[in-house]
DNA sequence: AGGGTGCTATGACTTGAGTCATAAGGAGAA
DNA sequence: TTCTCCTTATGACTCAAGTCATAGCACCCT
């Protein structure tokens, strides 16, 4: 198998498999198969028995649920280094959501065998792992939080908030950032649907919480607007009743 | 340290802790001590820094999240071996959600710093541990879905089937049972109110989905309450319009 | 008996969210 | 240029969900 030493290196910037010594790595590698996806293409879907994990190399892949309707509910999206269908490989259950490549991607694929093998070989590789599934467990937490508490102008102000410390990095008053993602896309994101989201932005706009110009949204102070997305509802309708 | 044998006992009883030897379990009690609550008391509050890990010996815990105005959303209520508290424990964060004891209720509490001593000893206990996490996420998985996707109506059937197969165990048609919990308990475990509640349940009963008498629910058939669990709303509103 | 307390049930109302239809702007292709 | 295709924006409408107020029932405790 060509290209081992690509894989390697792949693999050595994952958190899962980060911290191991050069010959698990070269194990590793040699167990795995790379696999190369064009944007739009399905890794894997809901319900359908797991056989191994993918570790991405390069793009981005986003990870969903979805209903009868084609409604979309995101749960995460990765790209580099990060992991995947790592819940089935280590509970033996069918895939818990769908994951689709956003972007042309490459990912490595290591069956759920040589992955449980592997387990037993290396005691604090799978450590590792359980750290990051309760990462993931705490992120799910987050979710359902948001959810079930946050109505989608709030939810929006927490994407936003979100996206703007990512992209402008640091802890500022005030943030400006391009927004990369359409309407539809946010939406499947905060759990709701195109037509809401624009409209809860001209809301946010209104509130002169965030300006909005060509799809470049400038925060001028992130403080009302975290003010904003963690109000209960009650106290706001109240006031603006008057 | 007395009564070290009953917590050897119920350590063993447990899926995270069952399968260690004799000789583990010991070491495990010696090191946790016993707590009991009350009914009402709580056990931990989010955003708390964790300290440690408690396993469940009686009683009943629920879990859960909260927001301002007191509307709680729950994620999971556990009894008897159930383990608390293990994201935090193993990722070192603060605890993502709340617990109260439902019962008066026993738990054993195992040190933070026990636990990751242990788990350098014994790699076959992380094995298990990281089974039972990836079981969390896959169930916290579920949560989301039920939330995004279906309606109070949807979300009260999946509870009434849920709550029927625990109750009369078989794969009946026909089931039976005591519904031993109030509306309102019910709307926190699927994200809703009291007064919301009972509608949606005076509306099955209009459907002729089920009947409730006196706090007993039968449901005569249960496919067709799992075909109204899981059907589009599209579908019915269109059918509903004629 | 009287007075709590906690639960259910139900009608009236409000509102947030989602659907639908339409309009308009930008990008790219022929 | 014109014709698509994709996107955003917006008004009109519908409906599920939640709020509020009220009434009735069962139980418990003086």
């Amino acid at each position: 198998m060509e290209r081992t030493d690509k894989k390697v290196e792949a693999l050595r910037l994952t958190r899962l498999f980060g911290l191991l010594d050069e010959e698990a790595l070269l194990w590793l590698a040699a167990q795995s198969e790379v696999r190369r996806l064009s944007a739009g293409e399905m890794l894997f879907f809901f319900g359908e028995p797991a056989t191994g994990i993918f570790v991405i190399m390069s793009g981005t892949i986003r990870v969903f649920q979805q209903n009868s309707e084609g409604r979309e509910q995101v749960m995460h999206i990765d790209t580099n280094g990060a992991t995947l269908g790592d819940v089935p490989a280590f509970d033996d259950g069918p895939y818990p959501a769908s994951a689709i490549a956003q972007t042309d991607s490459e990912v490595i694929f290591i069956g759920k065998e040589m992955i449980q093998q592997f387990c037993l070989q290396q005691p604090q590789f799978v450590l590792v792992a359980l750290k990051l599934m309760a990462e993931r467990v705490r992120k799910h937490a987050q979710l359902v939080n948001n959810l079930s508490f946050h109505e989608v102008g709030q939810r929006l102000a927490l994407f936003l908030l979100s996206e703007g410390e990512k992209d402008g990095g640091e802890q500022q008053e005030c943030i400006s950032f391009r927004l990369s993602l359409s309407n539809h896309e946010i939406a499947t994101r905060i759990g709701s649907v195109r037509d809401v989201v624009s409209r809860a932005l001209a809301r946010l706009q209104k509130l002169r919480l965030v300006t909005v110009k060509e799809r470049t949204v400038t925060i001028p102070d992130v403080r009302p607007l975290k003010i904003y997305a963690d109000s209960s509802l009650k106290a706001t309708t109240i006031h603006a009743k008057h």
